[in-house]
DNA sequence: AATGAATGAGCATTCATTCAT
DNA sequence: CATGAATGAATGCTCATTCAT
């Protein structure tokens, strides 16, 4: 008995690929139906059958590539609570080490969150939700990062941890955009460095840790 | 008797600033030469008279849309270098705040910007040329003012200020897509005063000076 | 129960006449899209679902005009080879007679041969294949004519017969595009008969053969 | 006092040039006024002011080329008949070999001719008129030669050399086409040389010659 | 589920031509 | 006469989408 792999799953999986390429690459205005019909070689009805319309296809393809960025990143904060000796310094560097190794490898993913962010005015309510849950795992993964490892006091207001992690994420974004532009003069492990250092550095002792971060986050003269 | 001002240069101001809005609210794939003629109220062959093709208009709304930036920007820093007297920590923080204004007041240039450099993979050289040069200049910008404010030494190499200023310039960028993507959870100026606080935490006594930027820029765990 | 024919076919076949019709009444470029649209009924979008491009409507067209012209040039070889009984000059005078009226009742095919042929410096390959493999056939067929009739002696090198038959075909459509410029003074038949009692005068008696066609073909003064 | 030479004349003749090679390689509809402008580096606006329309232009083109081409064949005329004591066929062959070379060298203008024959169904009177004076032209000279050199006798009547005349004409243009259609496998030379030869051929002895050209241009089985 | 053809609005661009200066 | 800008229709072609089979 053949083990039949039905066709349409098939389909679905190519044009999602070749989509989710095309619209990191090209933006989703800048992609034809065509174009993804020739990339992914199915039939252009095929794929309406299977997503209905353009914008079906943008939302399909952001569930899939958000799906299945929560999972990489899931597996790497169990990987990161896992190691519960080192250092916080240690962990957080571990941890925006693979951050960084992520994005090197396979930057579509926040190309296409980024691009699609800029472009569309009027996005699709899934469309919009998959990005933003996207988003606030990061910032919640790593304000849970910067209170577990001791860089922001736990007695403190979580909101502190959640700006400080906002900014982090922030800094992220602008440094793949800086990466984007100017690909010979940015460094992106470099920067991500950058910004440990930063963050470590205004813990300088134990002591005197809240009146840091009350500085960072409140703005001081 | 009428005072003849030319036509064509109305019609080159308003389709560059038609043209300039669109883009930055649709991205370049995504405006179509019919949305810059009603916008503009200019004939589809009159743009082409001027522009050559829809890649000229992309140019010239770039350099444009530069030029006029680079002259703001330098307005601004003759005002921050005239007050002497100020505080380094009071001058920068001048200084952010200006931007923040200005980001906030005209968002579409920095928009174009970003949504520009992800949109398209291969930009024309005149256009990359002018998105590169404003970048370099605020970064150039604001390492001079970090080094003229004493936040990094002057005996320190200039990389060192070069560097701090891309991590601002990247932190920029981030936080300003934070607003696009999340305008109700994003306070721009927030961020910014974050970014101010966190720089000016870094330099707790002058005695303490160059450890921290050494901390900071070439990384410590 | 109505005999469903299929559209498409119909559609590609009334492209296929409108264009032939339109390319050979006023070239290549001086018809458009639209012409061909609104003289075949059919939509512009579906003339390049079926052809691709404006070229490839000629290279269409020219396919099948060469296939329906071949097809028709061999029933009539087939014919004059199956009245073995007549005389050489007989059977000769019945071909071009032949040749005349085909062209007399439709000369769209040779009309656009030539326009086609001059207007356009660049050719497709595959248009200029069927020009050429048309061109190539009357040739054939001509010296394999002059051959059998023994107008020009089997004994002699081949290519006497070819560039007779050469020779034949250039006057053929010199005639022709006699007919199109001056079509009152210009009597396709009477031209093809002269041509045909310049070929036969060419054959005085049996015996003296070998030496006027050494005359024609090689010169003689 | 500068020479003044009107710019205007200068302008005519480099948009006459240009125009003429480009209707002559891409036919009117394929020419546009802007090729033009381009290639004579004339504006449009003074072309338009020379020529009045596109059409002017090639009324203008055509007559132009057609006066110079008269001038061409005048001279070659007076030189013909300036060789009395050569031979009947040495001074045809000369005027063929004359035409050959002419043609070898500067084709565009039968291009021109041809082409623009072929193309444009409603010919502009004074275009037509300009072709057709140049086509008569040729055919006058050509009768005129065949009985002046004897080919043809004076005593028949003067349609026989113009029919002689007209065939010949058919076949320069068609050997023309020939070889624009298959420049590799069509020498002009040789094609011209056995037109030369087959006239020739048809005049064996003097005392023969009524019957053989009755034979060629009534036609005989 | 899959297929090839159809649909009509829209695309970027060029056309021949005109006009004020 | 020369110039640069304007004009609006038309160009070849692609778009997202639908339809009958």
């Amino acid at each position: 008995m053949p083990l039949a792999v039905p066709t349409a799953s098939r389909t679905r999986e190519r044009v999602l690929r070749a989509a989710a390429e095309l619209f990191a690459a090209r933006g989703f205005a800048g992609t034809s139906i065509s174009a993804i019909r020739s990339a992914s070689g199915a039939l252009a009805s095929s794929i309406y059958w299977e997503f209905g319309s353009k914008d079906g296809i943008l939302v399909a393809v952001l569930q899939d590539a958000a799906a299945r960025w929560l999972d990489q990143a899931r597996a790497c904060a169990v990987r990161a609570t896992a190691q519960p000796g080192s250092s916080a310094a240690h962990r957080l560097r571990d941890y925006l080490d693979y951050l960084a190794g992520a994005l090197a490898e396979r930057p579509e993913f926040l190309r296409l969150l980024l691009l699609l962010s800029l472009e569309r005015r009027d996005v699709d309510p899934a469309s919009l939700r998959a990005i933003r849950q996207v988003r606030q795992h990061a910032i919640d993964m790593l304000a849970h990062l910067y209170v577990e490892t001791g860089i922001v006091d736990a007695t403190a207001a979580g909101s502190v941890a959640t700006d400080l992690a906002r900014a982090s994420l922030a800094f992220f974004d602008g440094s793949f955009i800086a990466a984007q532009i100017d690909p010979e003069t940015t460094d992106l492990r470099r920067m991500f460095s950058m910004l440990q250092a930063g963050i470590t550095a205004a813990v300088p002792e134990p002591g005197d840790r809240d009146a840091v971060h009350r500085s960072i986050v409140e703005g001081r003269t």
